[in-house]
DNA sequence: AACGCGGTCAACCGCCATGCC
DNA sequence: TGGCATGGCGGTTGACCGCGT
């Protein structure tokens, strides 16, 4: 097997991704789904091979991406899988929702390996290393570079996404003509920390990708149907508070790529059942000290500032973020 | 201030597997 | 059944960045 025939036509684009290719990409995936790749990039405006757009939607772009520091729980987990699986990536990454091959291959090469072998245990057979090879291996590593808990720049999307119409049945729709650059946003850094003038206004909604949450500032809107054509999916609510939204724990599995289904789909005072609500307190219960952790609360875009919930008591969260506390968040900030 | 070095990570390369004709 | 197109995967590369000198 040579190159693909795609890879061999000229006059592709290689390299990084502009946001106006973003842009294209994502408008046309949520729009009309993964259907052959190669087809991809014609259809959808680009001058990329389909092999990168796919590379780019699965590493990039798709929303349900975790992205961020890996956590304590999942460091432990790729250890554990890499025992058993080795530098089967794609295997250890099904096992770690919301995280790429890519990116946990990335992790283990400039994180985990170093961290093994200062360990004295070899990497590759997760046995200890003779000490000889500790000696080497400490020689190897310097105290700088195996002490280094390593820095993940969150690159995200640079683009927004159309409050309106996103999330819709099998497909985002966005606005092109909002981006993070035209708003004032740095894509490299554009969390909450920026100034209050280069915050996006009011009707802009942000995806939040850093975690399996999205909040959405949406005062007209009182449902949202997440719920795509095949059926197999939930279809939800969103909850209104004073003006805004929030989905909590809104995840998108993209199982099949193209099918946008939601799982563990909860929503703050519409639980539908008495049942429902027993089973998510006792879960809330249970994992509380990972609650924020595993990303369900992480952020809340609203107006023109962020609420970070971490120091927020979890555990009394769901019963807690009323409309009244959320003002009073509000006005705190 | 300029330079070099090392680390990180997005993206590419090349191979393999699979499905279709 | 063989050839081709395509998707998937792991290894590798190179741009970028931060830090130390």
């Amino acid at each position: 097997m040579g190159r693909h025939s795609c890879c061999v036509t000229q006059k592709l684009r290689k390299g990084l991704w502009s946001p106006e290719e973003d842009e294209k990409l994502f408008h046309y995936i949520t729009r009309y789904g993964v259907g052959c790749w190669s087809s991809v990039p014609k259809l959808a405006g680009l001058q990329r091979c389909g092999k990168s757009c796919r590379l780019r939607w699965i590493n990039y772009l798709r929303p349900d991406l975790k992205r961020g520091m890996f956590s304590q729980q999942e460091e432990e987990l790729i250890m554990n899988l890499h025992e058993v699986l080795g530098n089967r990536w794609a295997q250890i990454a099904a096992q770690l929702p919301g995280r790429t091959d890519n990116e946990i291959k990335n992790f283990w090469n400039s994180y985990l390996k170093k961290k093994l072998m200062k360990q004295g245990i070899d990497p590759t057979t997760h046995k200890p290393l003779s000490e000889l090879a500790v000696k080497e291996t400490k020689n190897f590593c310097t105290d700088k570079a195996s002490a280094l808990q390593p820095t993940i720049t969150c690159h995200e999307p640079t683009f927004l996404v159309n409050e309106t119409t996103c999330y819709n049945s099998t497909a985002y729709e966005y606005d092109p003509n909002l981006s993070y650059f035209e708003l004032g946003f740095d894509p490299n850094v554009y969390q909450s920390t920026l100034p209050n003038q280069f915050q996006p206004s009011f009707r802009q909604t942000q995806l939040d990708i850093n975690s399996n949450s999205a909040f959405i500032s949406m005062p007209n809107l009182t449902s949202f149907d997440f719920s795509d054509n095949s059926g197999s999916s939930n279809s939800s609510n969103i909850s209104n508070y004073n003006g805004f939204q929030m989905v909590e724990n809104a995840g998108v599995s993209w199982e099949n790529e193209n099918k946008l289904d939601v799982f563990q789909f909860q929503v703050n005072g519409m639980i539908k059942s008495e049942e429902e609500e027993i089973i998510i307190k006792q879960q809330r219960q249970q994992s509380s000290s990972s609650w924020h952790e595993e990303g369900v609360v992480q952020q809340l875009l609203h107006t023109q500032n962020s609420v970070d919930f971490s120091s927020y008591p979890l555990t009394s969260l769901s019963e807690d973020l009323t409309a009244e506390n959320l003002d009073f968040y509000h006005h705190q900030i």
